[in-house]
DNA sequence: GTCTATAGTGGGATAGAC
DNA sequence: GTCTATCCCACTATAGAC
């Protein structure tokens, strides 16, 4: 199970120059608030980092907290397509779900700024002072994880029912493993040297890691202690 | 392993006024902090949360910033002086660890609030603009918490030694349990209905959890089970 | 020690030129 | 569509009364 469970229909999709100016304002702003922050991140560093000024971001968004949003729902979107069709692939649920952790791991890498500003948003940093309509989006987006983490507990309880899981406890397990992928965003900075290799030995061994702490082990609980 | 490893030398602090007022601020400094982040924490929040005004926290403290160094301080020093006893304790590496874990948890359910702090400390979320001096406050914080970690590391790595730890990275792994451990302050909040028992429940499954697989596993993928 | 008053400024948001 | 100019508020920090 290394390859893609499905090919991607290849859609056209027209580039307007809308889309893609929206589209480098999101990038930019990913990266600059994975650098200082959401609260320290002001409009004109966004502006900045995009090559204009604060004129064309309000022309684009209404808002900063909107154009963080917009940031956490792209995100979202891309690591979820990545994951999702290895849900609905073969084998037995630890697999799965072991293919699943690997791609959420190869998305965050890749899209590290995005997943850091996701982070972000969790944490409940960010929600300050909101206005009820923000507040409403911030909730529907919330809920958009909340499906995300689902789809990774339906798996594991699968792989609880077929025995390739060890008996845990289905929701504080599949909490903690997304925790732990998540972590990698604090301390994984891509180095310019580092070979593809590396990053992927990396990822390989954290799922190894943590999808392998969930198999079943027979291993006695040895409270041998010579105290 | 469920005691004390030792009893804590009774030593009669004279609790002077000054030290309770900071203790006071302090509290208070980390609840606000929590409820809305660093940034998104005025001085006068602070302030009405003590039951004062800025000008009491602006005599004990030079900055915002400062009060949020001495909330990282004393969080760190409380969890340490909780878990450190029992690194030393008698018993296999995996049992310590596993204790340390429990240990760690108890504090972080008592002390959410500062843990929560700590947590935006090390994200480097606040870090938006300071000064030479407070940077390097913070870079002493930060090697703090490598420290702490590296306790962890070390009673993992005895672990490996005597066998009672699956060959694991010990960085990674280490890494990866402090994280499983500190993201139950993304989503734990005491009930005030909510019965000693259950959260003790809850921390003993978390540590079962994540210890529980860094166990030796010698089983075959054990496809047993009825479906 | 604690409070009130206020100085100073950074930055979100808007209006209007081009 | 993008930029410039500017408004204005919130918040840090300080000065000085009590």
């Amino acid at each position: 199970m290394t390859g893609d469970p499905e090919e991607a229909t290849d859609v056209t999709v027209e580039a307007t120059a809308e889309t893609d100016i929206r589209a480098r304002i999101l990038d930019a702003s990913a990266e600059a608030f994975m650098r200082a922050g959401y609260a320290g991140t002001t409009i004109d560093d966004l502006a900045r980092e995009v090559g204009a000024t604060k004129g064309l971001i309000y022309y684009h968004f209404r808002s900063k907290f909107d154009v963080f949003l917009a940031v956490y729902a792209e995100g979202m979107a891309r690591v979820r397509a990545r994951v999702e069709p290895w849900s609905r692939a073969d084998g037995r649920g630890a697999e799965r779900l072991a293919a699943m952790a690997r791609a959420h791991l190869a998305n965050l890498m890749e899209d590290l700024a995005y997943h850091h500003a996701i982070h972000q948003g969790v944490a409940g940093t960010v929600s300050a002072a909101l206005r009820p309509r923000q507040r409403q989006d911030l909730q529907e987006l919330s809920s958009l994880r909340a499906d995300y983490e689902d789809m990774f507990r339906a798996v594991l309880q699968e792989g609880l029912d077929d025995g390739s899981v060890r008996p845990v406890d289905p929701r504080l397990a599949t909490r903690t493993l997304l925790c732990s992928l998540n972590a990698v965003d604090t301390w994984f900075r891509p180095q310019a040297d580092q070979p593809e290799a590396d990053v992927e030995a990396l990822a390989a061994a954290l799922v190894d890691l943590v999808v392998g702490g969930l198999l079943p082990a027979t291993a006695p609980p040895s409270p041998v202690r010579p105290g």
